[in-house]
DNA sequence: ATGGTAGAAGGTCTA
């Protein structure tokens, strides 16, 4: 089974080059970030039309995040637990069941961005993740196979950037972020991509701004976390980079694993 | 220190 992670940056400025992208690499479930659409605004047909089913959970200009899925999605939820407050649509998650294979629990995020920091911005991402602390450990005591996918908006470590000095005072690596994402990190997860590649320069975003691509100045914040249980099945995890050259690209690439279910 | 780019909008806000 092969599940692909994409900040798309605007659905609807990018549903050429998603449908282009689906035929393509062709993954079996598609998480997508940042659709920055309410749900009835959202492309379905051209998209049902590859196969897929869609489970959407938008709000209208920012945010929001959806599932495609080649098999049927069953028990969705949309938003973390304790939502009271929360009308920013950052968290979708469903199993995937087939007949004769084991049962994967998935959940696509897009975590808060958090800057500027310090500031209720980056008060809102901690406490965000604190939520997700307590959806994670939920995760691990169930022994599902399962994974939490998304914009983590998250530099795990100065490995993972370019230029790590100049994200000193960005939200996106504080010390507080690393923190909290190695807290949830330690219950029990593994970070699919970093499990199986140790080489430096893998970046899954670049800025649209100041070159950054054509300098390869690039962070790697998009992630794959899995359950034990889900890590005894991964078979790959690769970071399709090309599709940073694409034209009219978004600011994230594509990032998949493979699972031996 | 500033501004550089992009998307959803048709205001600025968010990143």
């Amino acid at each position: 089974m092969k599940i692909a992670s994409f900040n798309i940056n605007g659905i609807k400025a990018r549903i050429a080059l998603l449908l282009e992208y689906l035929e393509k690499s062709a993954p079996d479930i598609a998480l997508l970030q940042e659709i920055k659409s309410i749900d009835e605004g959202f492309p379905r047909a051209p998209i049902e039309d590859l196969g897929y089913n869609v489970e959407t959970h938008g709000q209208k200009s920012f945010n929001g995040v959806a599932i495609l899925s080649k098999f049927p999605l069953e028990d969705v939820v949309r938003g973390l637990p304790e939502p009271q407050g929360d009308d920013q649509a950052r968290w979708i998650e469903a199993t995937v069941a087939r007949r004769n294979n084991t049962a994967v629990r998935i959940c696509n995020l897009y975590l808060p961005n958090g800057n500027p920091a310090p500031g209720p911005k980056y008060d809102y991402k901690l406490d965000w993740m604190r939520r997700l602390g307590a959806r994670a450990r939920d995760l691990i005591d169930s022994e599902q196979v399962a994974l939490m996918a998304g914009d983590y908006n998250v530099i795990p470590s100065p490995v993972d950037a370019h230029d790590p000095e100049d994200w000193t005072t960005d939200a996106l690596f504080l010390p507080e972020t690393r923190s909290a994402w190695r807290r949830i990190e330690n219950l029990g997860f593994t970070d699919a991509f970093r499990t199986l590649n140790r080489e430096p320069m893998n970046y899954t975003f670049w800025d649209y701004q100041r070159g950054a691509w054509q300098k390869n100045d690039g962070i790697r914040i998009d992630h794959f976390l899995l359950t034990p249980q889900c890590a005894d099945l991964l078979k790959d995890c690769q970071i399709d980079r090309h599709m940073r050259g694409e034209t009219k690209p978004s600011d994230h690439v594509p990032i998949w694993i493979e699972l031996d279910a």
